[in-house]
DNA sequence: GTGGTCTAGACCACC
DNA sequence: GTGGTCTAGACCACA
C-alpha cells in the first residue's frame, strides 16, 4: 500500500480500515487483523497500526475483547458513517465550496466528474469478484 | 484573523492572500502589505509572514521591487488559479468523491448545498458594499 | 566547510548537496544526512539546513519519508540537472558571453583553461581513490 | 531600462556605464551624465545612481573635477577592463567550469553558442548605425 | 530518532 | 522604509 505524504500514516490506515468496513469486506462483529499482521501487510511499524486502532476504538468502531483481540463493533458501519459524515460536512465541504466559488467550477462539472468516478469504482468491484472466482 | 490549528499558519496566510487576489480586493500589479505590517495586523511573527510571501514568490504570484516592497504579478490571478485548480482536482476532489460514494451522498445534495453557500457569499458582498456607503 | 559571503548560506548548502548527487557520491534513493547532523557538520543553525532541504524538496530532488528522514529522489540526478542547466543557459551564460565579447576573450582561450580545470578535477578523483585504499 | 532582480540595481547601473565606455559610446576624458539626468533616464532614485558613480570612482574609472561634475578617466577603458577581467577569471569562470563539468557541456557547445551571440551583437551595431543616419 | 513550525531578536544590503 | 538571512531556542506530531 502506498501512503500520501501530506497526511499522517496512522490516519490513512484508519481510513483504510473504515473503507473495508463500509464496503462490507470486513463484516461487523468479526475479529480484525492483529496489529502485527496488518503492520507486516502494510509494511509499517506496528506502533503506527496501533495508533490507528486506538483512534478507531475512541470512535467505538472497534472494541477490545480482553485476551481475544480487537473486534469490529456490531454497529460499526453506523459509527463510521456518523463520524465521516460529520467530518465531511463540517470540515471538507466548506473548503470545497470556497474553491468551487473562487475557481468558478460549476456543480454540474462536479456531478459529471463524479459519475465518471462511480463508473471506475463499479469496474473495480467486478474486477474483484472475478479475482475471487 | 483566526487560524485553524490543523494547518500551518504560513499556509493559511498564503491562502488568505490568494483569496484577496482572486476576489479582486487586491488588484494585480499593486503593492501588497509589507511583511512587518501584515505581521502586526495578523498578530504573527514577521518570519511567518515572510514564509508565506516566499511561497507566493516561488509561484510567481508575487514579485519583489527591490527596496519598494512586494507586488502582485500582472498575471497573478491566472497563476493562483492554475495552482489552486491543480491542487483541487488532484488532491481534494478524489477524497471528496470517495466520501460521497461511501457515505451515499448524491451530487444533487451537493449542488443544493452549494447554491446555499453561494447565496451566503453574495450577501457578504452586498454587506461590504453597504459598509462603504 | 567554508562559505562565500556573497551568497546565502542555505543556497550554498543546497548547491553542496546537488554537487554530491551529481558526482554520484550520494546515490539516488538513499537517505540523506539528517537536518541536525548536517547542521553540526557544517557548524550552522539547523534552520539554515532546513531551508536548503526545503528548497530541494520543492524541486523534487529530495522527498520525506515521515519519521525516517529525507531521501534523494529516484530521478534526483535528472531533476538537479534540469534545474541547473536551465539556470546555466538562462542566467549565467549570457553574462559570460557579454564579458568575453567586451573583454575580447576568445572561446579558444576558454577551452584551453577548461581542459586544465578538467585535469585538476581528475586528479582530485584519483586522490580520493587512493585515500580509500 | 529593465533591471534584473537578482542583482543590486546600482551594480547593474555601474555595468551599464562600463558597457558604454568599453563600446566607445562614451569616450574617455568626457563628462558623464549628471546623477540627476541619468536617474531620470533610468527611472531610478538618484541615490542609486550616486552609489554606482561612487563605485566607479573607487575603481578610478570616473573622477571628480570639483564643481564641474564627473568625468571618465583618460585610461578608463583600461581600468574597466582590468577590473572586469580579474572579476571574470577569479569569480565567474570557476563557477562556469564547474557547471560545464557536472552538466557535461562541452567547450565546443559553448563556442558554438558564442558565435551566435557575436552575430547578434554585430546586428545590433549595424542597427544602431542606421538609426543614427 | 525524524522533519516541521513558530517566535524573538539581531543584522544586512538596498532604495 | 523595504525584503532577506541567520541564530537560538522552544514545541509539536510522527514513526
Amino acid at each position: 500500500m502506498e501512503f500520501k505524504d501530506n497526511e499522517a500514516i496512522y490516519v490513512q490506515i484508519a481510513s483504510f480500515v473504515c473503507d473495508n468496513i463500509l464496503r462490507g469486506r470486513w463484516p461487523e462483529g468479526e475479529r480484525i487483523l492483529s496489529v502485527r499482521d496488518l503492520a507486516v501487510e502494510l509494511q509499517v511499524n506496528p506502533n503506527t497500526v496501533m495508533r490507528a486502532y486506538d483512534f478507531l476504538q475512541s470512535l467505538d468502531v472497534l472494541y477490545n475483547k480482553r485476551g481475544h483481540g480487537l473486534f469490529i463493533a456490531e454497529n460499526g458501519i453506523e459509527k463510521v458513517k456518523k463520524y465521516y459524515k460529520n467530518n465531511f460536512f463540517e470540515n471538507h465541504l466548506p473548503e470545497v465550496f470556497k474553491n468551487m466559488y473562487l475557481l468558478e467550477i460549476s456543480p454540474e462539472e462536479i456531478a459529471k466528474k463524479y459519475s465518471e468516478f462511480v463508473k471506475g469504482e463499479n469496474l473495480k468491484k467486478k474486477g474483484n469478484k472475478n479475482e475471487n472466482k
